[in-house]
DNA sequence: TTACTAAATAAGAATAATTCCCATTTAAGA
DNA sequence: TCTTAAATGGGAATTATTCTTATTTAGTAA
């Protein structure tokens, strides 16, 4: 995403276009693996050796109301955060760190299906995401590259 | 659950039975809505006022090792508990803090078959939950009971 | 280009959930 | 009953996140 689509989907959402903005947006991007605030911090002070902690905070905190930022629970220490592309699933990993995105239309269509013809009692459904606990198995040897 | 239940549950766990763990599991089994550490800490203090927090952080992260308890994180603030019956999907509530147990044996059995069919390379998938996210509609208003 | 203003940011203090430490107590087995 | 490793109480320490306030800035209109 270059500085003229992050500059447009800001004002899309009716934010102020500032350069740590702009920042945090590039590093949801660069960053894989569903950063941590303080992942986000370290990105940008790269570029941006001045930038708040509590910029990185407040920042984040406004694109999850606005909808571009989606937070991460996981069942260990801090939130993560998901710059929101589609709708896809979490791949979650018991022996290290990763959180790996998942898509798949055809489940997404047999869920829709389902829960179509089998509502909630007294629930209103709004979005369902599959949280796939499991082992990452596919470490490999680092190579040149 | 009565105490020779729990006494039992512990000792299969290769845990001590002490008062604490006994009143923890009470409050688990009692306390709906999975509850939080401090939430915890309040049911158990009813009979045993001088019972440490930091106890209940102990005795719950021990039951999490010993998978006696499950660790349900929120996109809001704290970590809350659940101690664990059976397979289950977890419904949350967009508008408070609810959050309730889903069970569906027919939805569990189209997954298990879906991803029988359909690995995930790199991944070995231990267990799938859904995070249903919505609104809970049903607030019924208060009766005498 | 300049001036204006509401919004955004920097810096650091404050908050609070969770963890850590250690002296004391206790459950369970011999 | 005795012994000992494990568990607990009490409180201090840690640290992710939020809050506060003075300063700066993006966007707009003249």
């Amino acid at each position: 995403m270059n500085y003229s689509d992050i500059a447009k989907l800001l004002t899309e959402n009716e934010l102020k276009v500032t350069p740590q903005r702009v920042a945090v947006i590039d590093a949801l991007f660069a960053l894989k693996n569903h950063p941590t605030a303080d992942a986000v911090k370290e990105f940008v002070r790269k570029n941006h050796p001045n930038l708040a902690l509590g910029t990185v905070y407040n920042t984040l905190e406004t694109f999850c109301e606005k909808g571009i930022v989606r937070k991460v629970k996981t069942d260990r220490d801090f939130m993560r955060y998901d710059i929101i592309t589609q709708n896809h699933h979490h791949l979650y990993c018991g022996q290290c760190d990763r959180i790996e995105d998942f898509f798949d239309e055809e489940l997404d269509e047999i869920l829709l299906n389902y829960f179509s013809k089998k509502p909630i009692p007294g629930w209103d459904i709004k979005n369902i995401k599959l949280q796939i606990d499991g082992n990452y198995t596919n470490h490999k040897p680092p190579k040149n590259e």
